[in-house]
DNA sequence: CGGGCCCTGGAT
DNA sequence: ATCCAGGGCCCG
C-alpha cells in the first residue's frame, strides 16, 4: 500500500516524534512481523539507544540509535501503519506487529492488517557513491537490508542518466520496470500508472523501445508527480493509509489515472480503460497514452 | 523475464 | 463463495 509519497509522510511524522527521545523497549507481538530476523535478542540490544535519525530510500525506513552500528529496519509492506500513540493503547491496537516503547511513555506502534510488513535490524554499511543514505540522514551508510534496491527519485543523489540508460536495456514493460526497485525504487502501482499518464506513455511499451533521454525524463515525471503527493500527505483511499497522527492523505482527488476506469481522460476526455499489466491492475489513457503517438515517446527508437 | 505466492479483510 | 487489493521475492 504505501509508496514513496506515504513512507515520507510517515518518516516525517516519525522523525518529529522519535528524534531525541530513547527507545526504551521493542515489543514484538507478531512472529511473522520479524520473520527476516528472529532473533529477539537482537532488537533488545538496540533498546535504550536515543534515536538520532529517520531515514528512508524508496519505501525502505530505518532508524539510526545513538551508540549502534545497526539500524532498525521498518518495511511497511501493503498495509503497514506507524502510529504515535501518548500511551500505549488499551486494548491492543488490532492487527499490532510491534510497539516502540518510548522514553516519555508514548510509543510507536507498528500496525499491519496484511502481514507483508516486517521490522528487522542490519548493518549500517557504506553507500557505494559515498552519498548520504538516503531521505533524512547525513551518513554515508545505508542499512545492508535495503542496500540492494536504487536511489528514488526524490533523491538528489539518485544518477537519473544511469539508471534510464540501464532501464534502456531490458525488454520488460515500462511499468514492470517503473515497479522494479533496482532501477529506481519507490514507485509502487499507483505512482507508475500516474507516472506513465504524465509522460504520456502506454505501460506495455518495452522499456529498451524507448530513447534514454525519454526514460531520463520518465523519471523527471515520477518525481514531480511523488513530490505533488507528498506535499498533501500521500493517498488515502481508506483507513487503511494514515499517518504517524492518524490522517489521511489528500493526493487521491489529484489521481489521473489510478481508479479512475471509465471516468473521462482529465486530458483529452476519453474515458480511462482498465488493464492488467505484470499482474497489476492498471489504469490508462487509451488516447494520449496510445503506443508510440505521444510527445515523450516522439523520440521513441524504432530499432535497436 | 513473467507468473505465482505470501496474508487478511472488504466488496461483489 | 469468490475475487481483489497500493509490495516484494522466489521460482522455473
Amino acid at each position: 500500500m504505501p509508496e514513496l509519497p506515504e513512507v515520507e509522510t510517515i518518516r516525517i511524522g516519525v522523525e518529529r516524534r522519535l528524534v531525541g527521545r530513547t527507545v526504551e523497549e521493542i515489543l514484538v507481538h507478531s512472529a511473522r512481523t520479524t520473520r527476516h530476523e528472529p532473533d529477539l535478542s537482537t532488537y533488545a540490544e538496540l533498546a535504550g539507544g536515543e534515536v538520532r535519525e529517520v531515514a528512508r530510500r524508496g519505501k525502505f525506513l530505518w532508524l539510526v540509535l545513538e551508540g549502534s552500528t545497526r539500524a532498525l529496519v521498518v518495511h511497511l509492506g501493503m498495509s503497514g501503519q506507524l502510529l504515535h500513540l501518548r500511551t500505549p493503547p488499551d486494548p491492543p491496537l488490532r492487527h499490532s506487529a510491534a510497539t516502540l516503547v518510548l522514553d516519555d511513555g508514548s510509543v510507536l506502534a507498528f500496525v499491519d492488517q496484511r502481514t507483508f510488513g516486517y521490522l528487522r535490524t542490519s548493518p549500517l554499511v557504506p553507500t557505494s557513491d559515498g552519498h548520504p543514505g538516503g531521505a533524512g540522514t547525513r551518513s554515508g551508510t545505508v542499512p545492508e537490508a535495503a542496500a540492494h534496491i536504487a536511489r528514488d527519485p526524490l533523491d538528489p543523489h539518485l544518477d537519473v542518466e544511469d539508471a534510464a540508460a540501464r532501464m534502456a536495456r531490458t525488454s520488460s514493460a515500462i511499468k514492470r520496470v517503473l515497479l522494479d526497485q533496482r532501477y529506481v525504487s519507490g514507485v509502487g502501482n499507483i505512482y507508475a500508472d500516474e507516472t506513465l499518464w504524465a509522460a504520456q506513455l502506454h505501460p506495455e511499451v518495452p522499456a529498451s523501445s524507448l530513447a534514454t533521454e525519454i526514460l531520463a525524463q520518465v523519471i523527471a515525471r515520477s518525481a514531480e508527480v511523488m513530490g505533488a503527493a507528498v506535499a498533501v500527505g500521500g493517498t488515502s483511499f481508506d483507513s487503511l493509509y494514515v499517518d504517524t497522527e492518524g490522517e489521511s492523505g489528500y493526493f487521491a482527488r489529484e489521481l489521473r489515472a489510478y481508479g479512475r476506469a471509465g471516468a473521462p481522460c482529465r486530458r483529452c476526455g476519453t474515458l480511462v480503460q482498465k488493464l492488467v499489466v505484470g499482474g497489476r491492475a492498471t489504469y490508462m489513457c487509451p488516447r494520449c497514452q496510445a503506443r508510440g503517438a505521444n510527445p515523450v515517446g516522439r523520440m521513441v527508437r524504432l530499432e535497436r
